[in-house]
RNA sequence: GGGCGAUUAGCUCAGCGGGAGAGCGCUACCUUGACACGGUAGAGGCCAGUGGUUCGACACCACUAUCGCCCACCA
């Protein structure tokens, strides 16, 4: 066209190829610093922090709904005008990370121990330099808008002062004590566990009942009998109540131990006499604190028994039938084996049993954390999105145990916790917590040696908010973008992060960590099964990016992302959005074949044809509604909105209805180009947050802009609604449909005419229709698909259905008989409705108005249907 | 053992007091100068069951059934 100005473009290809632009695009976006935020800026301040993912990940499809929304949140607010942050890092990922690398280790025939613990930690960092962050390029791949500048990680050097600071501080408020206690114990890692890194099933066990002397005791757990030091009742059991300070035998060791009475003893399960193994059961440990029973440890960090005799050096699996026989030749088996479902922890990293282990461990006391953390949510300075979920959040953090935070491991933050000689405990001074003690807090003694064991993981990703900003210093970052706005994640980890985060929060900063919590849900296949290597169910994003472009995964993602409800995913969904993109590519492509432009902008109101009325209409509504949707976290909807509109409206309507002014030329073209410029302008800037490349490269041919990346995020202009023109639009799709029904019902060849033989005056509702035809001239050239389809003239303010020679009458008039069927059903429901007294006095006025409304839509077409049966041949 | 949620078209899901919807799949027709990664027109549903509230219930309430998920230290 010649209006085209020079720096616009309009030879596209009829296909789009995502793989030509995606990675030119993304890398120019990063040089012109489009994600680079300014501390600095007046502009208001929108913050998100990444969740940071393992040093050892892959992009999953989790992360692909994840990063797509954020994206998505954070470009509209740069597109908005605010200063955004979306700050990309990596969690060190303690035991994850050390696992690899001690398996990397292992094919060379050595373990860590080999290394020796400086060595091996240089061998970890060695690995994530090498190795580490294979994320980083994919989420590039994505389209990620995250200031690459501000990258942090958990065990980097700001990071690791403020994990000590934190440390310190609670230490010094007493938050943060050491105990022996019971806890989770993964007897392959060697180390302990916190609750939450314990993943309960349902396993099949067996119930063993053993004579202890006077009582029968029943059991799961057979071998852990060779450190019981007491057999408990319940206080009220009258079975048992004479037995209560006596003493009973322990079989197989002729030990002698005690019967107390407990009242954590359920009398109506088994016999209503438990043994007691103080050091290998949670409960028993509690049970020997209330009565001062001896701890008796019978088994070693690797679950294999120490207790001195004939079961010395067995595996706790092959202690247990080894016992088992033992008991039965000693004729103490009560019963047989039955079989018993019950739940059983195990590792979540390796799945192998967990041990109940008496151990000396650092702990959190959560409990005024944790009130705080919920307090945030109950007062509203932080809200959960979607609600329905905050109520699992209580359920969390106001029943919490205090936290274990030790680990027996080697990658990680070492606890900042320094031993003299005698055992006394240094942590190093409020005001001066990065600094390592140089004596004894208790005694002076200058020899201090540093606790082996480091911090849970979650303890540095509690800390991201505000840690990855700069704290403990007042940094100008800290300063603009803390509190966060939005911190985004699958709702499977509120427990694990978000909590924790909202407690370290409220304790070490003035203000919360973030302001809302969206919640998204868990990625299904198409099924709705969980994904996983052993069902072979799982996509790969990566995969669907290669083959189907960035931007129809992450449409695909953000499609299924209805709030906190899981995410299905299937090839065929990807396929779809790729044929939408592919959509939006093509009409944009004829919008700049046919010369739209945007420098002029729409035609003034009262100059608009019914089709511009129409689509601007429209537009105003999908803008406002779009932007509702995005405010209250409705992903899904809001692509579902953006899909439809695009499709359904503006290309199979507008740009159909567009093909009749542009062929006549003249002023009518001019104000359709200009109203297609305007349209596809904003529909790209609509579209760009969720689908950034092909909006990017369309936005720019259209307008010549550098760049829609930097907006502006479109406003709704409520004066362009019009419902006069949206009814006018739909009597004419409904005409238009009728006409193209008729014709494919009656075999009528596209190329073929038929003639008129309504009489409109039989039928007249039908004639607000031809104001509308009339306006747009001959009928012949509606709707575009409708052009060749519909293929009858408009004869004057004449016009029918016109029935051809060659129609099957009989079947035509089956279908009207039955059309007029319905249409008297609907007429006498409706009518019933209006002539019940009760229902015009209760009924809200629109309900009765729109009563009002089907009765005559319902008598029309009853008029209508008559006339054209009327009008069969043969009638 | 507690808590939460679901049950709507063949599949996956929206709708949540006044005319049953979408995507994919299916049927028929169409190589139409943006797009076959397309177009047009269709078929397909006692909205799990039973009671209740209401002028009116797929929607609200109660119970039942089935299926999920989360939490949980009854051996």
């Amino acid at each position: 066209m010649t209006e085209d100005s020079p720096q616009r473009r309009t030879d596209l290809p009829p296909q789009y190829d995502p793989g030509q632009v995606e990675g030119e695009l993304y890398d120019r976006w990063v040089d012109r610093g489009y994600f680079t935020a300014d501390a600095g800026s007046d502009k208001p301040a929108y913050c998100i922090v990444i969740p940071p993912p393992n040093v050892t990940g892959s992009l999953h499809m989790g992360h692909a709904l994840g990063h797509t929304l954020m994206d998505a949140l954070t470009r509209r607010r740069r597109m908005q005008g605010y200063e955004t942050l979306w700050l990309p890092g990596m969690d060190h990922a303690g035991i994850s990370t050390q696992t690899v690398v001690e398996r990397e280790l292992a094919t060379e025939g050595r373990s860590r121990h080999d290394l020796g613990r400086e060595a091996f930690v240089d061998r970890v960092w060695q690995w994530k330099e090498e190795y580490g962050g294979k994320i980083l390029g994919q989420m590039r791949r994505l389209g990620d808008g995250v200031d690459w500048g501000r990258e942090r990680f958990t065990l980097d050097e700001g990071l690791s002062r403020a994990v000590r600071t934190v440390f310190a501080r609670m230490y010094h408020d007493g938050l943060i004590y050491q105990a022996e206690r019971i806890i989770n114990w993964c007897p392959r890692c060697l180390t302990a566990l916190s609750d939450i890194e314990v993943e309960h099933s349902d396993d099949d066990g067996e119930l063993v009942s053993i004579r202890y002397g006077d009582l029968v005791v029943a059991t799961t757990r057979v071998e852990t009998m060779l450190g019981d030091t007491a057999v408990a009742v319940h206080p009220d059991d009258d079975r048992y109540r004479h037995l209560v300070g006596t003493e009973v035998e322990l079989p197989l060791t002729g030990r002698k131990i005690p019967v107390v009475a407990d009242e954590h003893v359920d009398p109506a399960f088994g016999t209503g006499a438990v043994k007691v193994t103080p050091a290998h059961d949670p409960n028993d440990f509690e049970i020997g604190q209330r009565h001062a029973l001896p701890t008796l440890t019978i088994m070693d960090e690797r679950g294999v028994i120490t207790a001195p005799g004939p079961f010395e050096g067995l595996d706790r699996y092959e202690a247990r039938p080894a016992i088992t026989a033992a008991l039965r030749e000693a004729g103490v088996i009560e019963a047989e084996k039955r079989p018993y479902v019950h739940a059983v922890g195990h590792c979540e990293r390796c799945k192998t049993v967990v041990e109940p282990r008496l151990s000396l461990q650092w702990f959190v006391e959560v409990a005024t954390l944790a009130r705080a953390a919920g307090d945030a949510v109950r007062d509203g300075r932080t809200v959960i999105s979607p609600p329905q979920l905050a109520a699992r959040y209580f359920g969390w953090v106001d029943d919490m145990h205090d936290w274990c935070i030790s680990r027996q491991l080697w990658w990680g933050h070492r606890i900042p916790v320094w031993y003299c000689s005698d055992g006394h405990a240094t942590v190093p001074a409020r005001g001066a917590e990065t600094v390592d003690p140089t004596a004894c807090a208790t005694c002076g003694r200058p020899e201090l040696r540093q606790d082996p064991d480091v911090l849970d993981t979650w303890f540095s990703s509690g800390l991201w908010p505000f840690s990855t900003l700069g704290w403990p210093d007042q940094t100008p970052d800290l300063a603009k973008f803390y509190p966060t706005d939005v911190l985004l994640t699958g709702y499977d980890i509120i427990f694990f992060w978000v909590a924790r985060m909202m407690m370290f929060g409220t304790y070490a900063m003035p203000d919360v960590p973030f302001r809302t919590v969206v919640l998204t849900g868990l990625i299904r296949d198409a099924r709705g099964r969980k994904m996983s290597k052993s069902w072979g169910n799982v996509l790969d994003p990566l995969d669907w990016m290669e083959r189907y472009g960035a931007d129809a995964t992450r449409f695909t993602v953000a499609r299924g992302a209805n709030p906190g409800t899981d995410v299905p995913l299937s090839e065929e969904w990807c396929q779809g959005s790729r044929n939408f993109v592919n959509k939006v590519w093509n009409a944009t492509r004829f919008a700049l074949l046919n010369g739209a432009s945007t420098a002029a902008g729409p035609p003034a109101r009262g100059e608009r044809s019914l089709p511009e009325r129409w689509i601007l209409s429209r537009l105003a509504a999908v803008t406002a509604e779009v932007d509702e949707l995005f405010e209250t976290y409705e992903f899904a909807k809001a692509c579902d909105v953006l899909f439809h509109f695009a499709w359904d409206e503006v290309c199979d309507w507008y740009v159909e209805l567009a093909k009749v002014p542009l062929s006549r030329g003249g002023r009518e073209a001019e104000s359709t180009r200009a109203v297609l410029g305007h349209v596809f302008a904003a529909l790209l800037r609509l579209l760009h947050p969720v689908v950034p490349f092909v909006t990017e490269t369309l936005y720019t041919a259209l307008t010549g802009a550098e760049t829609v990346v930097r907006g502006p995020w479109p406003t709704p202009d409520p004066a362009d609604r019009d419902p006069d023109a949206e009814a006018g639009l739909a009597r004419l799709r409904a005409l238009v449909t009728e006409i193209r029904r008729f014709r494919t019902e009656q075999g009528i060849r596209p190329g073929q005419r038929i003639g008129a033989s309504l009489d409109l005056t039989a039928a007249p509702a039908l004639a607000p229709l031809l104001d509308d035809i009339a306006a747009l001239g001959r009928l012949d050239l509606l709707g575009g698909a409708a052009a060749t389809d519909v293929g009858f003239e408009l004869d004057g303010v004449r016009v029918g259905l016109v029935l051809a020679a060659a129609i099957d009458v009989a079947a035509e008039r089956a279908r009207l008989t039955k059309a007029l069927g319905s249409a008297e059903k609907e007429l006498a429901g409706v009518t019933g409705k209006l002539d019940n007294a009760d229902f015009l006095r209760r009924a809200p006025e629109p309900v009765v108005a729109k009563m009002r409304d089907r009765r005559s839509a319902a008598g029309t077409d009853i008029a209508r249907l008559r006339a054209q049966l009327d009008a069969l041949p043969g009638a």
